[in-house]
DNA sequence: CTGAAAGCGCTTACAG
DNA sequence: CTGAAAGCGCTTACAG
């Protein structure tokens, strides 16, 4: 390997501009006027040298990293990409760059990889971070946006996520209504997750309001992961308890039921109609075709992004922004294709 | 909003626990032995204070900034968040933050927002870094990682890809053997992608050891997208072109393929038999499931990782690294199902 | 095992 | 409009 080079300084670009390292960095950063001969002699010093100035001493100088981190839990899932895609596009058009963090579960209560110390803000999935770190920044005043989570009690931290309780009722009121099922399942989302929470909540509404009883049997754990729902749906089945819809909780848990029911021998949406939720690639294409909820994710992260942004420059944000959802209706819930 | 509270410093651990920063810094990264009471004084100190060494001043004195870059076009398709899986994993599993920047199309030649600035060494997924950028950084001895690319000549780029070529002439082959087609359509990715020329070339080598001849009308642009592969299509049958097979040159690409020919009325495999390229979930979902070529992109982005790091240790390293690929078997291609 | 001090490469009041 | 110089907050020879 070759050695490597010592890559020139702000102080080479000077001397060969017949500057100060001042003027320099006003070319660079353009934070004051400079005659435009000596601007242009300055450029191409820079470029002949093929200067890039080293960010850790413009951040330590400055004491701006112009970094966005991110917080998630493990890339997982169908819903991932569509987040990061948003939150991507939203911080690159916005001109920072984006440090990716992810933890596997229970976040350790310890000062992250990202914080205030590398990053000018912080744009946090559920429950990637502890409430301890979290309070710790908070605090300090340091500029943070949750996504699909709800700040405790006294921390006012502004959040993005979608409509997931209004989504889940209108989803479960159809298959009441249109379809005329008493006998739903909820298959429960990874403990603690708030999308979860609130999509349990609009599903016992939904019973609610047609005057149905809640059969807690009914409820049992996801996991928004494909196979922990079809083996949950297996050991429905074989308790030998009674339904005749799933309402999965998400749509990779929709694809576990389509799986553990197709190999019992039932047919959808005859026997058991089978909703979803986030409408992924996926939806459209399985047979019969899943009813679902779109969920903006991508949307999401984009206005994470602007809010945090906003934090960053001072200027007033949202407490809460809630986007909504839509209730996508195709095979899998009983009604014709096609519709 | 409240004030931004000024964070702690190492000199202000260093004056609560009674000894300089040098022995502060000691503690914080275990370079040299310190007496065990004094170290733990120090540890006490650094909680109490919550201090979290700023990144930007370690990165500035120790000029190693413990971050990997990657550098992607834009993130699209199926086969993306594997590929970040498996980097984002690798990249954590050897202590390195990642920091990701995509760019749109063909990269602009000026400095990356990436590179030896503020990383100790970058990935580079296909030609998302100008060719001029590349031997700039290479003729440093920058540490770089190609993916899916062969580095230009003169260049000494360690590389890390699948057996395209190899994988595209058995499925290729398994459609005339097995199946009995001649006029087999293909789509070719995105102009300048490796892959997709020698997927191009598996597949002409194939028809070549069968003495089929090479129509040159079957082969169009799919672009590894699904919209611009179903219009291709659609357009070979309004031309009025025969074939009886399509190799879709990816899975994205035959998502397309299926739609066009649903739409008109052809049907698969009867009339004509379709075959992708990656496995993305969706192919063993679809109807008919795809038949195509597993690619092990989460182990792409693990394995040029591992060579990144072994680059920047000085260790030697896999001039080019190929993973095997494997013929998936499916109904698509005319395979009972269940094969 | 520990400390004093130089140095990493920028930015930014301040003065002119 | 420009420069001299202090300062950002660490690490690391060097000396003891």
């Amino acid at each position: 390997m070759r050695p490597v080079a010592k890559s020139p300084t702000i102080i080479d670009v000077a001397r060969l501009a017949g500057v100060s390292t001042a003027t320099v960095s006003r070319v660079i950063n353009g934070t004051s006027a400079v005659v435009p001969e000596t601007a242009e002699r300055v450029r191409l010093a820079i470029q002949e040298l093929r200067f890039v100035p080293r960010s850790a001493a413009q951040v330590l100088a400055s004491r701006k990293t112009n970094t966005l981190g991110l917080i998630l839990t493990e890339i997982r899932g169908a819903f991932f990409p569509h987040l990061l895609r948003g939150v991507e596009a939203a911080t690159r058009a916005a001109g920072y760059q984006l440090l990716i963090y992810t933890v596997s579960d229970i976040p350790a209560d310890r000062p992250t990889l990202l914080g205030e110390h590398n990053t000018d803000g912080l744009l946090v999935f559920t429950s990637s971070l502890s409430l301890n770190e979290l309070q710790r920044l908070s605090a300090t005043g340091f500029p943070l946006v949750l996504m699909h989570q709800t700040p405790s009690d006294g921390l006012e931290i502004p959040m993005v996520t979608i409509e997931n309780k209004d989504g889940a009722e209108r989803l479960v009121s159809h298959l009441i209504e249109s379809h005329g099922r008493r006998r739903i399942v909820f298959l429960r989302g990874p403990a603690g997750h708030e999308d979860s929470a609130w999509r349990e909540r609009g599903y016992r509404e939904a019973l609610a309001a047609h005057g149905l009883p809640v059969d807690e049997r009914l409820i049992t754990l996801g996991d928004f992961d494909e196979v922990t729902a079809g083996a949950s749906l297996q050991r429905l089945l074989q308790a030998g308890i009674d339904f005749d819809a799933v309402f999965a909780g998400d749509d990779d848990s929709a694809i576990g039921v389509f799986r553990a029911l197709k190999a019992a021998g039932r047919s959808i949406p005859q026997d058991v109609a089978v909703v979803g939720f986030d409408d992924v690639q996926l939806a459209s294409y399985i047979t019969p075709t899943l009813t679902t909820v779109r969920a903006p994710i991508e949307e999401v992260g984009r206005e994470a992004v602007r809010q945090l942004k906003r934090l960053i420059d001072g200027q007033p944000v949202e407490p809460l922004t809630l986007l909504p959802t839509e209730l996508v209706i195709r095979e899998s819930c009983g009604c014709p294709a096609g519709h």
